[in-house]
DNA sequence: CGAATAAAGGATAAAAGTATCCGAAATTCG
DNA sequence: CGAATTTCGGATACTTTTATCCTTTATTCG
């Protein structure tokens, strides 16, 4: 379904938005314990988040990752594009090159109503609210 | 969602289905050709499907792949799980080793739904109807 | 300023998935 | 039988993903 690239990284914004209370930032070796991940890798896949805009960062000491105020409103489909890439849950599920609702692959039909679900799903899952308490 | 691996096998046995009227065995040359996917590569996986006896194969002149009555029971699941492993549509969609209805990751209940519909889709698609025109 | 800290970034290594090559085994047909 | 055909099976190469290593850059604090 998803790579662990995006399945570490969906853990890893959970994780933050459930450290809310605690007002520092939260650093990789932190949240890859925590996570049980590998920390370089983890690294990585944060400084991606950041790099887009979805996570924001400091450096230095008492540096780490953190959701600023313009974060609130991404959401994990946001999360799961930016690492997976927006083909992962948009194109063809047989991989066909050319596949839409007018050239539709032998299974479109039967499983564009759960993708679109899915990816309603994830859209409706922003980190603001999930830092209030609800996941989803 | 699924390997390349499992769409090519997808598209074989959908193949395979379509060309019924044709009694006779279906190479691979002529199915690779059709689908446009590497030759060697679809013979791996039709190679595989018919050692778990998913599909069926005779060897030499004229022989090819073909599907048998027993076949005819054989749900796209079967061919899934055969080609990208059971966990690949049960296991946690966050990659936690312990994830169930008790213990449950946080996205658990949001996606426990759309992934069993997946599954049942593809229970209900039996090959044997699959030949008598109606795919799902 | 200088040392310590933590993210950023480049390079490399290991593992899994994808793809190709080639010979062996089985079957058909002349 | 012998040649041709086609699946079967092992080995190998390529590509992407996953993971690690190490240096650089920015920041904090004494």
């Amino acid at each position: 379904m998803f790579t662990k690239s995006c399945q570490y990284a969906i853990r890893a914004v959970i994780y933050m938005t459930e450290q809310k209370e605690s007002l520092k930032n939260i650093g990789v070796k932190e949240m890859a314990d925590s996570l049980q991940v590998p920390q370089q890798f983890l690294a990585k896949i944060l400084q991606q988040l950041s790099k887009h805009n979805l996570i924001s960062s400091v450096k230095g000491p008492n540096g780490g990752f953190y959701i600023s105020e313009a974060n609130g409103k991404v959401t994990l489909l946001d999360i799961v594009e930016c690492i997976d890439g927006k083909a992962a849950l948009s194109s063809c599920i047989l991989g066909m090159p050319k596949c839409d609702s007018e050239h539709p692959c032998p299974l479109h039909h039967h499983f564009y109503g759960s993708r679109e679900g899915l990816k309603t799903t994830l859209s409706s899952c922003e980190i603001g609210e999930m830092l209030n308490g609800k996941l989803c």
